[in-house]
RNA sequence: GGCGACGUGGCCAAGUGGCUUAAGGCGUGGGUCUGCAAAACCUAUAUUCAUCGGUUCGAAUCCGAUCGUCGCCUCCA
């Protein structure tokens, strides 16, 4: 299996450091605010990443941070009058619905910056002690001069940074480029008494503390949006490598941009969408498939049209199972000869290529169109085919990639009495007997208004919800 | 100013030296089935991969130049 490692710039062939264990760790949000549709395509593809890691017999350990201390906190707790605990509580909370929405696999651990507090500060010490940390007057900062390997993350040169104009002036910092791993606290901020007074934890050394308290020294899989290679991921190194003396994690894996009208979709711009309103309007099969279809590293432009083309795909898998779900029980019947494990294997070959999803999804809407062509073309087929194209789908489609929802689909039935339901499907096979086409049409139609679609087929008419 | 990514059909998008005179999804035209529809299937939709040069027996894929788009260098997934 290939990834495509950051740090390197290429490809390399995954080795976890202790198989068939796999430890992975995605930032994730800051609980300040719902989060949008473009961090949500970052947090639904490292779900699938890590689904797929499962699905080839890794025994992951995921974990997902929460960042709950940090300066826009602390703005809108104060614009909004409440505490930050209440703010980041309801975040926290609307975090955690959003990504169920999503079909998003919990973490393992959703570890908070807050409840970390001693192996921040034991990291802060450590840098202390080896002199690559200074405080001044209660801020400590970071010695970027000190660490020899900054820059290789994000492949920046400190001369060429220390050139650019947009670094942060304050008059405290040996370097410009050195940054807080310790804020003092001012007048009505939270704080946490530390050794250098009060004061809470700057944001790149969250993800160091606990990254190494959850995960160990070193991970597998270190993994983020883009935006965070520099300074956040490139600071964690730094960080977490002068401390240790060990490399931080070995696979560094970073979502490309989910961008509106080519620009770059983020709270800053004000050019977002929050992932629960776009989730009250489409399934989030459909987002899934949308993120599916290009790849992680790719930038992904997003428009509603968009997803409405990946909803029409997403319509066609979910056909297919129903098609399924109702053919199964058939029990008698002649054999097919198709073959399964060609379609795993191509199906792997395709994500082992550094994840590649959008190939993978191809080998999904092929196979879907075989199994339509061959209940098409055959009357009475042995149900063995049906559970083996069903397993498939749940393999692959639902258990790894999640654009199908098996337990939803199996579940799915009309909120309305069936009985009914089946009695105009009656009244309307008898009119067509009659050949009343008038009547027939307006039986259907009445129930479409109801939201149930009817289907005639070879076997019989059918029903499913809108 | 420094660093980096990208430019493939009407739209989205995979492919990154010969298997591909380019997957898959959406859309569109034609057809099968049907009373009609829906669904599904069949079929047609790029001699061409931003442009121009070069390397090679062979390039969308490598190299160079040009044009264009975007990102990072400040909080950001």
């Amino acid at each position: 299996m290939l990834v495509y490692n950051t740090l390197t710039n290429k490809k390399e062939e995954f080795k976890p450091i202790n198989p068939p264990n796999v430890s992975m760790y995605v930032c994730g949000p800051t609980i300040y605010d719902y989060f949008h549709i473009g961090n949500g395509r970052t947090f639904v593809m490292s779900d699938i990443i890590r689904r797929y890691l499962i699905f080839k017999g890794y025994n992951v350990k995921f974990v997902m941070n929460l960042t709950d201390v940090d300066d826009k906190i602390i703005r809108k707790a104060n614009e909004e009058g409440v505490s930050t605990n209440e703010l980041t509580s309801r975040y926290e909370k609307a975090f955690m619905t959003d990504i169920k929405r999503f079909k998003m696999k919990p973490a393992d651990v959703y570890p908070k910056a807050t409840e970390h507090m001693h192996e921040i500060e034991d990291i802060i010490e450590k840098l202390e002690n080896k002199g690559i940390a200074y405080n001044v007057d209660g801020n400590v900062f970071y010695d970027v001069g000190k660490f020899n390997g900054y820059g290789k993350l994000s492949g920046k040169k400190t001369d060429d940074l220390e050139l650019g104009a947009r670094v942060e002036i304050n008059d405290e910092k040996k370097n410009p480029l050195d940054f807080s791993v310790w804020k003092k606290s001012k007048e009505g901020e939270p704080y946490w008494e530390s050794k250098w007074g009060n004061g809470r934890p700057g944001w790149h050394i969250e993800c160091s503390a606990m990254s190494m308290k959850h995960l160990g020294e070193t991970i597998d899989i270190h993994a983020g949006g883009n935006d965070l290679i520099f300074p956040h991921h490139e600071n964690e190194i730094a960080q977490s490598e002068a401390a240790t003396g060990r490399q931080f994690a070995n696979y560094w894996m970073h979502f490309g941009f989910l961008n509106i009208d080519k620009q770059k979709m983020s709270k800053s711009l004000g050019n977002f969408f929050t992932a629960r309103d776009i989730l009250d309007q489409f399934p989030a099969e459909a987002l899934r498939l949308l993120f599916v279809q290009s790849h992680y590293r790719s930038p992904l432009n997003f428009s509603k049209e968009l997803i409405e083309s990946a909803q029409k795909g997403s319509d066609k898998l979910n056909n297919l199972v129903r098609l399924l779900l109702k053919e199964i029980d058939k029990k008698e019947g002649k054999l097919v000869n198709y073959d399964f494990n060609r379609q795993y294997k191509l199906f792997a070959e395709a994500m082992d290529d550094d994840f590649n999803t959008s190939q993978a999804a191809a080998v999904i809407f092929d196979f879907t169109r075989e199994v339509n062509k061959i209940i098409v073309e055959n009357d009475n087929i042995n149900s063995k085919f049906y559970e083996e194209a069903i397993k498939f789908l749940k393999d692959t489609a639902n258990d790894v990639l999640g654009i199908i929802d098996f337990v939803q689909l199996e579940n799915e039935a009309p909120n309305l009495d069936e009985g009914w339901i089946l009695d105009e499907i009656e009244a309307r096979l008898q009119a067509k007997a009659e050949k009343n086409w008038k009547l027939a049409d307006e039986i259907r139609n009445s129930l479409f208004e109801k939201g149930i679609i009817l289907e005639d087929s070879k076997s019989g008419t059918t029903y499913k919800k809108k």
